[in-house]
DNA sequence: TTATTAACATACTACTGAATAGGATGTTTT
DNA sequence: AAAACATCCTATTCAGTAGTATGTTAATAA
């Protein structure tokens, strides 16, 4: 959807909810896409502006800085992450069933929201140095709080899972942090483009969690 | 080791070629510490230069432009994963076991050299899209290559152990991406600062490498 | 002794890019 | 009908930065 058409903007007309809410999402897209593919710094308001079809007036009239727009992208690739694997919590089956269902929904929703989740791994990072304002300060540390909270989730669920007995002698904190990071590495070999649409999708994801959850090891008898 | 002292340089004197490998590599740590801290593009040369306390014609005179500096950097850190893990090839016992010290070698060298590991992975992504010379563009398409080969060593190695029978119903390809990225991921967790020293970085290495290899699940018998 | 050059430092230029002020063009309300 | 407001664009400012040009010192060759 173009905004700009004929050089004739559709400047004036008053929008409901639904529509700029809409625009707002496709407006993270782009910029998502962008920081994604140049990094955050890399990034120029224009590049974003320019690969929707806007101006940058644009965006500066639903963002009041380059990094409060940073932070929505974020915001959003952290939003459509819980989206995806806190409905996987309430699946049926012990708790080991359930800790492959919420890792399988976070795998899949690498792949799916692959700009959004790639802007929420290096968000963290660039900012954590960074010289912001307090405000941007708060915002920046309700992200880290909230990628807290997301781990939490799957720390919880190993832990239900050891108490039952279903896992080997691993050290949980550990442990969370090698399933969590096998998966989200994707972000820098999976290719959106190149993988052969639902099907495949959905077949690499189960794999993925096989691999990390079974191990590589052979097993003596399958249990 | 600061360069300038006293206001006064030590300028026009002739060094050797152990003193300036030396300068050249306190260089490429101090680059790697301030891309690793602000990234790339928000890391100026002269951010770099104050650093270490030396000045921008200091990197000029080493370091053509700010990307053959980072190509520098990017090498420099690939050159240690390989020397951490290429003798690791040669250890005993069977492929399982090789593959097991391959990886320890990697986790090792992920926390030793954090600061270059972490511009290692940022590199590739970030240059992906960049406009770059043809000369800077064979450089990068060297360092792709280099990578793609270190990651076919622990491909190479994980086949072979799974035609000795030593390895689960994995597929080789995903398996390797999910063992590398575990690893990996620990530059967005792990703080050097913040380890107990040596013997901590061991006991941490061992049990990111045993998760990995024996998986989470419980094992009815161990083999 | 003098010229040259290696090894830097310093000063400067040209450019980029975030942010802003203010305007253009419509709509809603009174 | 006109004030008030919403939406978006244009033009400009201003700070920072990559790269360059030139200066400076000491070793070395001639």
């Amino acid at each position: 959807m173009k905004i700009v058409e004929d050089g004739v903007a559709r400047r004036g007309r008053k929008i409901d909810e639904a529509e700029a809410a809409s625009r707002r999402m496709e407006l993270l897209e782009a910029a998502a896409n962008c920081f994604m593919r140049t990094g955050y710094h890399a990034t120029s308001i224009d590049d974003v502006a320019r690969s929707m079809g806007c101006t940058k007036g644009f965006i500066y009239h639903y963002h009041a800085t380059k990094t409060d727009l940073f932070f929505d992208v974020h915001r959003e690739g952290m939003r459509r992450l819980f989206a995806a694997v806190e409905p996987a919590m309430a699946s049926a089956g012990d708790a080991l069933a359930v800790l492959r269902a919420m890792l399988l929904a976070h795998a899949r929703a690498m792949m799916d929201h692959h700009a959004f989740e790639t802007v929420v791994a290096q968000g963290v990072q660039i900012h954590r140095f960074g010289a912001t304002t307090p405000d941007q300060r708060r915002t920046l540390d309700e992200l880290i709080a909230s990628r807290d909270r997301f781990e939490a989730l799957f720390k919880a669920q190993t832990l239900r899972a050891a108490e039952a007995g279903l896992l080997g002698p691993v050290a949980p904190s550990i442990a969370v942090k090698m399933m969590l990071g096998a998966l989200q590495w994707s972000i820098f070999w999976y290719r959106p483009e190149a993988d052969a649409g639902e099907g495949a999708r959905d077949r690499l994801a189960e794999e993925m969690v096989r691999t990390i959850i079974d191990g590589l090891r052979a097993r003596p008898a399958a249990g």
